[in-house]
DNA sequence: GGTGGTTGTGCAACTAGTTGCATAAGCGCT
DNA sequence: AGCGCTTATGCAACTAGTTGCACAACCACC
C-alpha cells in the first residue's frame, strides 16, 4: 500500500500533472517504486476523494485538459504518518535466483545468454546512478535533505554493484560447468 | 508468474504435500519465493489439471488426507523451458527506501528506530545464511547442482550484508539530523 | 468416549499491480 | 477541411498475491 505515499511524496517534491508524474516515474522515484500511468491516474482519483490532494484551481477539468495536483496539509500528515510507522520488509521475490535454483535441477541450457543480458543491463543502471552521484551529490555534503536522498541513491548504487558483482560469477560459473542436460 | 515454477522446481527437489511444501517454502525456496499454503494450494491444482504434476498413487484423495505429488516428464519440460527463457528484470520496488526519501520532504520524526529494528532483521538473516553455508556447503566445491545452489546462497549472503551495511549508515545519518520537523 | 491440539486441505473475498484499449484536445501540414 | 502525430486522461478486465476463515482427520490423554 505504498503507491500513494510515493505519489504524495512526488508532489511535495514538485505539483504535477497525471503525465508529469508518470514521467518522474520513470526515473527519479520509479528507481525503487515502479508505477504505470494507469495506476497513477486511479491513485490520484483516490487521494482526491480522499482530501489529500486537490488541483490547482487555474486548471479545468476538460477530459484531455491538464490537471495540476498539489497536496493538502492532510496529505502531508498521512505521509508524515506512514513514514514514522513500523512495516515489516516484504518477503523477498527474485525471479533470477529461482531459475538459477531451477537450473540446478533441470539443466543451465539456455541460461547463460540472459544472465549476461542481466549482467548487461544491471551495468546500464549502475552507470545512469553513478553518473547522477556525479551531478547532483558533490562531496561537500548539503542540507539534510539532500543526505537523505544522496543515501537512498547509494543503496540503488551498492544494490547494482552487488548485482554486476554476482551476475560476473554466475556468468562464469555457469560457463564452465558440463555443458548439458545433467539433472 | 513463478510461482509454479517455484513449486516444480521444490517438487523435483523432493516429491511432497501441500503442507510439506509449505514448510518448505518457508525456509530455503521461500528465502527468495515466499508463498503462503493457500496460493500453493491452489496453484497445485492448477498444475496437476495441467498435467505438470500429479499425486503419487499409494494415498487416496479424502479432504484432511495428505496427498503427496510428484513431477511428471511435461512438468519437467516446462520448468526446463521456463528457465532457459529470457526474462526482463522487473521492477524494484522498496519500501524502506521509498521512506526515506519521503522523509526528506516530512521529516525524519520517528523512523529511526524502524531503521534499527529492520537492521536487526537483516542481521539476523545474514547470520542464519551463514549458518547454512557454514553446514552445507564446506569449501572443497562439490557436484554441479550444489556450486548453482551455493551461488544462490552467496546472493542471499551478499544481499544481507547490503543491507546490514546500508542500515548502518542509515541510522547514523538519520541520528545526526536536525532533530525534527524541518520543512 | 469425549475434548483439545496438531496436521492437512481448501474456499472466498479482497488488494495490488498489469495489460489493453478508448477518448479527447491541440498542433502542424498540405 | 482533413490527416496524422503528440499530449493527456481514463476505464475495464485480468493476474498475482494476501487475509480470513472453515472443515476434516488423527492423536493423545484423562
Amino acid at each position: 500500500m505504498s503507491l500513494p505515499h510515493a505519489i504524495l511524496t512526488a508532489l511535495l517534491e514538485k505539483p504535477s500533472s497525471g503525465l508529469e508524474l508518470t514521467r518522474r516515474f520513470d526515473k527519479s522515484i520509479g528507481y525503487f517504486w515502479s508505477a504505470t500511468h494507469q495506476q497513477i491516474y486511479r491513485e490520484l482519483g483516490k487521494l482526491e476523494t480522499e482530501g489529500f490532494i486537490r488541483t490547482l484551481p487555474a486548471e479545468q477539468s476538460a477530459r484531455g485538459q491538464k490537471k495540476n495536483y498539489e497536496v493538502l496539509p492532510a496529505g502531508r500528515a498521512e505521509l508524515a504518518r506512514w513514514t514514522a510507522a513500523a512495516q515489516d520488509p516484504k518477503p523477498q521475490r527474485d525471479v533470477l535466483l529461482l531459475r538459477l535454483r531451477a537450473a540446478a535441477v533441470v539443466g543451465t541450457a539456455g541460461l547463460e545468454d540472459d544472465l549476461r543480458r542481466h549482467l548487461e543491463l544491471h551495468r546500464r543502471q549502475l552507470a545512469k546512478y553513478q553518473e547522477i552521484e556525479r551531478r547532483d551529490f558533490p562531496p561537500d555534503r548539503g542540507a539534510p535533505q539532500d543526505r537523505l536522498r544522496h543515501l537512498v541513491l547509494r543503496a540503488g548504487i551498492d544494490l547494482e554493484t552487488f548485482w554486476t558483482q554476482w551476475l560476473a560469477r554466475a556468468v562464469a560459473e555457469v560457463a564452465e560447468l558440463p555443458t548439458e542436460g545433467r539433472d
